[in-house]
DNA sequence: CTGTTAGCGCGTTCAC
DNA sequence: GTGAACGCGCTAACAG
């Protein structure tokens, strides 16, 4: 026999409404009766049943969490298998405040507007994963359900928006090489045009060394570390170069690997690439499990009613062993 | 206005009932009035709502995604950050499966038999995040609704699971070492009474290589790479050794950082390191995605009632960029 | 503040 | 084969 809202009613001597309230509004309910029912939940080891509740709230209970096509892109970092580890530290962010819940998560790849109408009537609320062009944001102009944007995005996006501040990023990059004393630091990045994140990367390095020298590749992609490492070479020793940064750790640690430098290094990513590097290294963390985690408060709090506003998670330093 | 099962009824001209059974028994349905509502859901855009057929079915329409809790030991390679992308690789598994179907997933950190007790009375089915302890096993003795273990299951283990075969793994290593040229190789492993896998990989890699030299040590936990450094190099000196292998990726890498060997080298896990590393050193991959993609099959079939019986993902040697 | 009542959308008996 | 009717466990009016 399953425990419902009668029995735990019938228990305290309450009207089953009573028992809801308890649940839903504890506020309108009398301690008195409110710490009955409770009591009688917990020697019956009552829970709601959070289907029953969302069917009666014409609800789906269901958060969609949704990535989105990227396909097709000259670069997108997202298709390195690697970056699994970005994927699971989010989900694990999310997964701290779901947890907590009733809600449910659901899986969906999106392409079309046509997939978002869809996707509207499957679920209460969306999570966005990684949202990082215009034509991602458009998709998201006709949802008249809750969601929010995460987060590559620019200031100026509409909707409410969890994001990464890339420039300041870019600012601790520096920071960290100006601390080492370097003079001449060599940064290396790539997709500065189509890839809006790298470009705020560079714009907070440069903030801080406004005079550093940009070396532009197309790493990921077209071009192999290889084919550049000559090029990288004659930089470092032409330019008297006594630092380097790079827009990820990945290009990072690919120079790192082949040309045994003796010099300030800085990545951005917090890869788990990191741990191998120890000290050798550092980098910047996105911290994207918090920024997931708060995404997913905030969405939590708009399905409750309450108005939410945008924020920024600013990214941190780190230095080595922090990967492991 | 929603679209129910009684609009698509109405459309079609037939009683609510029937669309039901279109949907839940279609054989049990003429083919004729079969045709006429699927017309009618097509043109209303009409999708069950799975909520109320859950609740009906007194059912919750979820799946509990659980992970055990793993502090306080020696040694667990999932309580590295870096081990996030594991996660993630994983959850993809759950995610293409769960995805095309009705099922929602939801999270849970379990620790006691009163964890696993609560928990099924809050979902239809468990899937395990690897499950390898006999303590973990024991969670699920008292467990009457459909679960699947997964991974890192001895072969002996009760229950319906989806395993990875370390033993195996160890053989793919020596084979790739033997393919190689190697004659003495040194493998590299540690926690071997307390860590089963890593029992099964040693054993996996001296039934190829009976006479190999084996290091053991407490890399991860109590010792750093860097203290062992010195016996290492004494090893490979003295005994000749021609190639090298190790129970993990972290273990093998953090020691290819250090010492720049020229022989062949084969790790374990396909973690993302392997992108660095290019051509230069081998890896297994448990292929974790495909394992919890067949373990969330397993699931949903058993929960239609098929029965269903254990399997095991064999391992797969990858050389290099496969973490790219 | 509390209880009564009417569904949410669907699966499933039971007659026909 | 098919349809009518009931109720899964709960929330949200509405009265009192």
């Amino acid at each position: 026999m399953r425990i419902t809202r009668d029995s735990v009613a019938s228990l305290a001597n309450v009207s089953s409404a009573t028992v809801s309230r308890v649940y839903n509004a504890p506020d309108s309910v009398s301690a008195d009766l409110r710490q009955r029912v409770f009591e009688a939940a917990e020697t019956l080891g009552y829970s709601p049943n959070c289907l029953a509740a969302s069917l009666r709230r014409k609800g789906t209970g269901t958060l969609a969490f949704v990535e989105f096509n990227k396909t097709g892109r000259p670069y997108y970092w997202g298709n390195f298998p690697s970056f699994d580890w970005f994927f699971g530290r989010s989900l694990r962010g999310v997964q701290q405040v779901i947890g907590q819940s009733s809600w449910q998560l659901r899986f969906y790849n999106v392409r079309t507007k046509e997939d978002m109408q869809a996707l509207q009537k499957q679920c209460d609320g969306i999570l966005s994963y990684d949202v990082d062009m215009s034509e991602e944001l458009a998709l998201f102009e006709d949802i008249s359900i809750p969601y929010v944007l995460s987060h590559h995005l620019h200031e100026s996006t509409q909707g409410l928006c969890v994001r990464t501040d890339n420039r300041y990023g870019g600012v601790l990059q520096g920071n960290y090489l100006r601390d080492k004393g370097c003079v001449r630091p060599l940064y290396i990045t790539g997709f500065i045009e189509s890839v809006m994140p790298h470009a705020e990367r560079l714009e907070g390095f440069l903030s801080v060394y406004p005079e550093a020298r940009v070396l532009h590749t197309s790493i990921g992609a077209a071009t192999s570390i290889t084919s550049i490492l000559p090029q990288i070479e004659q930089i470092l020793s032409s330019d008297h170069i006594d630092g380097i940064a790079a827009v990820n750790d990945l290009t990072l640690f690919d120079v790192l690997m082949r040309l045994p430098l003796d010099m300030p290094a800085v990545g951005y990513d917090a890869s788990p690439f990191s741990a191998l590097l120890g000290a050798k290294a550092a980098s910047v963390d996105i911290q994207c499990g918090q920024l997931y985690q708060k995404a997913t408060q905030k969405l939590l709090l708009l399905l409750s009613g309450q108005q939410e506003e945008s924020s920024t998670i600013q990214p941190r330093l780190v230095i080595g062993s922090a990967g492991m």
